[in-house]
DNA sequence: GCAATCAGGACTAAATTGGTCCTGTATTCG
DNA sequence: CGAATACAGGACCAATTTAGTCCTGATTGC
């Protein structure tokens, strides 16, 4: 199945919610809060996205992470090459997996390299400030990617 | 993780080998011997594509399946939606998933419709012929999208 | 020095996918 | 007409992957 991953589908319910207040430092503790999503899962996140340079993190007891850059500099493509390694529909793809010991023969190479450049080209034409929310709703915002992906909130 | 699904990768190389003999009939398990893919995985991929209208299959003594079409005329994107449903990086899509109660006020879905068709229109672009071996090879083919893919055949 | 928060990594539960098996139906051939 | 062949449908389980958690260590500010 072509789907993102739930944990790079929350990263960018993440990142927009980081995305709405710029030049602040946001502890996991405050996203996990904002977004529903678990703190330990934000963790994570976090802590795959800081090294790809999409945040930086401060330690300490004033500490926290902040978007590295605004959000329309941040291509969906970025982040999911941050969770998910390269984007590829298949495994042959250039430098991310050398499993494949013929693949400079592979007769199907053409033509998944064809699809695999469109791909990367539309997610990086698309940047987090066109993921984030146009509509103003009360917060935190109810709508998310996929029901699948938002996981259940206790009810008010 | 953008990955084809395993089954999908198989679904192309049995195509493949399907389009080297058109007009031909080709039972189960003369795919399943071809290709190195498991009789009933063949069985399954081949009950997933002919409602789907990529193959036609005859029951019976003489019976097996057929491509529906010659190798030029069949996108990736029909195989991919025959097995993995609407190609689409997250649930929401039209008519794909109802699951999302808010879709249409999904704040994110407007970005997301952006790349779920620039990913459609590459996928429709590129046909089983391209994908097929222009390089010609001892049969079986060991060349595929992935070795991952592509399951172990008993040693020569 | 302590509390707060990130960093790293290991581990387990849950979910999904891969793969198999069984029965039923249709078709062909002897 | 019956047997053999092959597809059709669906259920089920094993394997794999992903999601999610937890623990310890390091850093920072008060």
């Amino acid at each position: 199945m072509i789907r993102l991953s739930k944990l790079t589908d929350y990263a960018i319910v993440v990142l927009s919610e980081m995305a709405r207040q710029v030049g602040t430092v946001h502890t996991v503790a405050h996203l996990a809060d904002r977004t529903g999503v678990p703190a330990p899962t934000v963790a994570k996140l976090m802590k795959a996205m800081t090294p790809a340079g999409l945040t930086t993190s401060q330690r300490g007891a004033a500490g926290g992470y902040a978007l590295s850059r605004a959000a329309d500099a941040i291509s969906i493509a970025e982040i999911i090459t941050a969770l998910d390694g390269p984007i590829a529909l298949t495994a042959c793809v250039d430098g991310a997996d050398s499993q494949c010991g013929v693949e400079q023969l592979c007769p199907m190479r053409g033509g998944w390299e064809k699809v695999n450049r469109a791909i990367r080209g539309a997610l990086e034409e698309v940047t987090l400030a066109d993921m984030m929310a146009p509509i103003t709703f009360p917060a935190p915002a109810a709508a998310t990617t996929s029901t699948a992906a938002q996981p259940a909130r206790p009810a008010h």
